[in-house]
DNA sequence: GTTTAGGATTCG
């Protein structure tokens, strides 16, 4: 908890003003070392501290503010020593005489692991044997799990959970020295196991002997002295005669089929593959001997510098994250230093879809963070100036050096050579503006390990085949979504436009023009054994005459929405008129002995609103009479009509045309679809 | 001072 700290006022002679007397508390860590070095009346400067309203201010009187100080914030707390002058004034921090206070040591003491109990909160050192690098959990915070082991042959298991990931232990590899400050052991599953209690804090140590002694963390201030010292050295020594604590690391060109190792690498590109998968390009400077899986990503889909992801490619590997992985590869940047814990290299038969060529497919080695966080899968951000990175640097170095000619433009020089992160200048983002234009509306899923064919190798083979292509979208059409339903002859295979109703207009008031209009009067006006007739003149136009044959039915009250008429002489709107009023409409005309259908660019029926067209190609029409078949059957279905009258029935279809060139070729892809009536 | 996770491979 926290504990007023300051009271000024009971330590002053003289009472002050309201004003000049502010509750000052302090938390976390910082209790002990305050609670030990300060005293009551000393000068001191605090830096960093957080200024909250202060609860308390209308029933102690003091300032209506009050400071926090603690490590999170990074507070510094300054005491004047014993040999400077006192200052003319105590808020000057400018004045150069203030300098760090000489803080007493606390005695903190360590126990050795096997000498922990249930129910204590203790403080210790160890060697780390096994860890899950900083994750977030399924709660509020981030989660760690640490086990150590020392020299009294124990181990302790520790979970360590931070709503600040900084606080959790920065341990980049099995056989770094961590020292934990106030962890609580309890019991679980019959063991014992630590946890982080109030005030947790972690230092952590590279295990190497010899190597410098700084610790990695955030805190702005903590205790190290030489017995500390001689503790990091100690295990240091005693660890590395360890083989299964101190184990080589894995480079790209050591890597085996099937095995799980931890990868240093530095991030050229990064792409999101699908929802479940993010692609990370990496190097390690070094070469992998075997032939490399390769996630298929659309260039614009890649973040990273197209020049440097090109000059590497045969450096870089393919690392698939996935799952809860994600989140942490969202963070990276281009550029950063990484280890990739627990990675997995597989090896993948190439799966082709196109008959094989070549006899026996090479097997390719893919690299996998799966999901979940077993063996301490995840991914550690490495700062450049940690050892492992000044070791991954030469190589990326020597490596660049072994090929200046094609490797001699990498932008990631800059990052090497500055230990700078990229900015994004102004060329890169407008680059960026124009890939994020051309990506992809849509993204095929779990489709990462399909081959793509070029098109040039499908035109050289005969079909039918099935392909992947990658390819840039050419044109396509038809631009409007209207445009794109065509009428389809399923016997010819032929496609033609729909007609419009301007065409379909000009053809009825050709057919129908008084000049040509001969109608045989034989068939006029007469009540055949199917059909009744009736024929009036159309009103306020030129002469013209219309027909409608209504077709017979068993039935005596037949409703017109039933019913099939055939019509001679009618206008566009009259077409759209009477197809509204009847369920069937068949336009005619007598022109010829018998009563016959129309030329094939107007629907010959017309059914339920919906317009049915022939084939020009494929129909052989038949005198209207034959009707009078289905009228003694009573089947008028579309079809049935169209067979007895001899029309190849046309079926509306969904039609886009893509063109696509990947370089090799260009194919032409029908997206195809019976359209819905 | 709650919960989270509490080592223990893999869908891809």
């Amino acid at each position: 908890g926290h504990k007023p700290f300051f009271n000024h006022e009971s330590t002053t002679q003289q009472p002050m003003s309201n004003l000049s007397t502010i509750n000052t508390f302090v938390f976390g860590k910082l209790v002990d070392d305050c609670e030990h070095t300060l005293k009551q009346g000393d000068k001191v400067v605090l830096s960093k501290f957080l200024v909250r309203k202060s609860a308390s201010a209308s029933k102690d009187g003091r300032h209506v503010l009050q400071l926090e100080l603690s490590e999170e914030t990074g507070t510094t707390v300054f005491v004047y020593a014993k040999s400077v002058k006192e200052p003319t004034a105590a808020h000057n921090v400018n004045l150069p005489i203030i300098e760090r206070s000489k803080i007493r040591m606390h005695d903190y003491i360590y126990i050795p692991l096997n000498k922990v109990k249930e129910g204590i909160t203790v403080n210790v050192y160890g060697v780390v044997k096994f860890f899950k690098p900083p994750y977030l959990s399924q709660g509020t915070d981030f989660s760690s799990t640490v086990t150590i082991v020392d020299p009294s042959n124990a181990r302790l298991n520790c979970v360590l959970f931070s709503g600040n990931a900084d606080l959790l232990p920065k341990i980049y590899k099995v056989g770094d020295v961590v020292r934990f400050h106030r962890i609580k052991i309890q019991e679980f599953n019959k063991e014992l196991q630590a946890i982080n209690a109030p005030g947790f804090s972690a230092l952590t140590f590279d295990g190497t002997p010899g190597a410098p002694l700084k610790p990695r963390t955030t805190s702005k201030s903590y205790q190290f002295t030489s017995t500390d010292q001689r503790t990091v050295e100690e295990l240091r020594r005693w660890a590395s005669a360890d083989p299964s604590i101190h184990k080589p690391t894995i480079r790209l060109s050591e890597v085996k089929p099937a095995e799980y190792f931890d990868l240093t690498c530095q991030l050229i590109a990064k792409a999101e593959v699908d929802r479940s998968a993010v692609l990370l390009k990496v190097w390690d400077g070094t070469q992998c001997p075997h032939p490399l899986w390769q996630v298929p990503v659309d260039a614009s889909a890649l973040e990273g510098d197209p020049g440097d992801i090109h000059r590497l490619r045969t450096l870089a590997v393919d690392v698939l994250v996935y799952d809860n992985h994600i989140g942490a590869a969202n963070f990276l940047k281009v550029g950063m230093y990484l280890t990739i814990h627990n990675l997995h290299a597989k090896l993948m038969t190439p799966t082709s879809e196109k008959p094989s060529i070549s006899l026996d497919p090479v097997p390719e080695m893919g690299f996998h963070l799966h999901g979940g966080t077993s063996y301490g899968r995840g991914i550690t951000i490495m700062p450049a100036d940690c050892s492992a990175v000044q070791q991954l640097k030469r190589s990326l170095e020597s490596a660049l050096s072994a090929d200046q000619d094609s490797l001699g433009d990498l932008s990631l020089l800059d990052i090497l050579n500055t230990s700078k992160r990229p900015s994004a200048s102004e060329a890169t983002s407008a680059a960026r503006i124009e890939r994020c234009q051309q990506e992809s509306a849509t993204v095929l899923t779990a489709h990462q390990h399909i081959k793509t064919t070029p098109i040039q190798e499908i035109l050289d083979q005969s079909p039918p085949q099935k392909y992947h292509i990658r390819a840039k979208l050419v044109n396509y059409e038809p631009r409007a979504l209207h445009q794109s339903v065509k009428l389809y002859c399923p016997k010819c295979c032929s496609l033609q436009e729909i007609p419009n109703d301007d065409d379909i207009d000009t053809v009825l008031q050709g057919l129908y023009s008084p000049g040509s209009t001969a109608v045989d009067p034989d068939i006029q006006s007469h009540d055949t054994a199917w059909y009744k007739t009736a024929t009036w003149e159309a009103e306020g136009e030129r002469q013209r005459q219309t027909t409608v044959h209504l077709v017979k039915t068993g039935e005596e009250q037949s409703v017109p929405e039933h019913s099939t008429i055939l019509v001679e002489g009618m206008s566009l709107n009259d077409l759209y008129r009477l197809s509204e009023r009847f369920g069937r409409v068949i336009p005619t005309s007598s022109r010829t002995k018998c009563l016959s259908l129309n030329d094939l660019s107007i629907p010959f029926l017309i059914e339920d609103r919906k317009w049915h067209y022939g084939c020009k190609n494929c129909s052989d029409p038949q005198p209207v009479n034959v009707l009078q078949s289905l009228s003694q059957s009573g089947t008028w279905e579309s079809s049935a009509i169209a067979k007895v009258l001899g029309v190849q029935l046309l079926s509306y279809v969904f039609v886009m045309k893509f063109t696509f060139a990947d370089g090799s070729g260009s194919l032409d892809a029908f997206l195809w679809n019976e359209a819905v009536s």
